[in-house]
DNA sequence: CTTTATATGGACCGATCGGTCCATTAGTAG
DNA sequence: CTACTAATGGACCGATCGGTCCATATAAAG
């Protein structure tokens, strides 16, 4: 139908939205980022959003919905900053010893206690919610791949060893971040968390 | 002490429990383990550890002292299991050699979907249920301190460095023990997990 | 204006939440 | 036997859960 075409102009049609969606998804991984899934209740989203109950399922359909589009839209600006700081980075090496030194600066600070959303939520479902595993174990994927472009980098430039395993090192790195974060998240001290830094990297040579 | 003695027969007063009360707690821990403390349901745990509301009201007092009582019964299971395991090892560094890589190969299997108790409440409480967040603090504590005499004891086996800084080593093992658990939680293949023990352990080195 | 299409507020839904209460049951003590 | 104490089953509680529905509001199009 030739239709669509002229509908496109049209699309303008009904009454328009009176909230700003982006905001609205923002403050709804907030919600969840702060909470986990389980504990956030509808109405806890509904005053974090501004938005009336009939306009966040209009536009975003329920909760496990709303969730995936959290983690996903967490997931992307998650990787979009750790890939521009790889590539802002002086060495492979030093970005790795930046990001975990990054992530033991937040021990004892409100950002700290949020941990990350994507291991957050491998840990709340596991392989339970296998609506949610999916997403989760990719963001988990896309973690590693970072660290695996950030080895391959070390790798040419001298800081790892030729015939080291990336795969595994990569795996190996996004574990021990989750294990950072999730120890963080449960109040340890800063002094400890920047001690484990290099204990990590340790790994990586 | 003769002291229960008189008191046992004193205190059969009333009708009696029908029910094994630490029978009930074990069904309790499982599952919390499997389902974490928000997702877990009164009607769940009635239905899992086999007993009347009254009875689990009476005996344990609500979903929140159940849950510190399921921690507690977990850890000190878990922390009894490691002690032995680490009296009978050959030496520290085995031991090490020998926890990881059990952990690992539960990857796959339906142990490793549940992951571990205590830090997956860490993950979905963090500081925010202060109630929880001390016993769970104290769980990852317990942990570290097994393996700082692990580590203490390959120090005198020449295992390790003199001047290494155990507590940070045993923070960090903890860090690593977590985010394995975290990722095979999630799915993670059992050939990586098992790749990953090594380089977990070395940074003991 | 009317028509059309969408957004919004809020009433309403059944189900379930954790928790309380009480009548009944089951045992010991006298 | 009766008296007493404690355990049990189940009715019941208000609150909240996620989700639906509809009347109303607000825009553009004709």
């Amino acid at each position: 139908m030739d239709r669509t075409v002229h509908m496109m102009v049209a699309m303008t049609l009904g009454r328009p939205i009176e909230f700003d969606p982006e905001k609205a998804l923002d403050a709804a991984v907030e919600v969840f980022w702060c909470k986990g899934y389980e504990a956030t209740s509808m109405s806890h989203l509904l005053t974090a959003m501004k938005l009336s109950k009939s306009s966040l399922y209009q536009s975003f359909g329920g909760k496990h919905q709303l969730f995936i589009r959290c983690l996903a839209r967490y997931q992307e600006r998650f990787m979009v900053d750790l890939r521009s700081r790889l590539d802002q980075s002086d060495s492979g090496r030093r970005f790795l010893e930046e990001v975990f030194q990054a992530v033991a600066d937040t021990a004892q600070r409100p950002a700290g206690a949020k941990g990350c959303l994507v291991a957050n939520s491998a840990s709340e479902f596991g392989q339970r919610e296998t609506v949610f595993a999916k997403p989760v174990a990719q963001g988990l994927r896309g973690l590693g791949e970072v660290f695996k472009a950030a080895l391959k980098r070390a790798q040419t430039e001298g800081d790892v060893a030729g015939h080291a395993d990336l795969n595994a090192l990569s795996s190996y790195l996004v574990s021990a971040m989750t294990g950072l974060r999730t120890l963080i998240k449960s109040g340890l001290d800063k002094r400890e968390a920047r001690s484990m830094v290099p204990l990590i990297l340790k790994a990586v040579e």
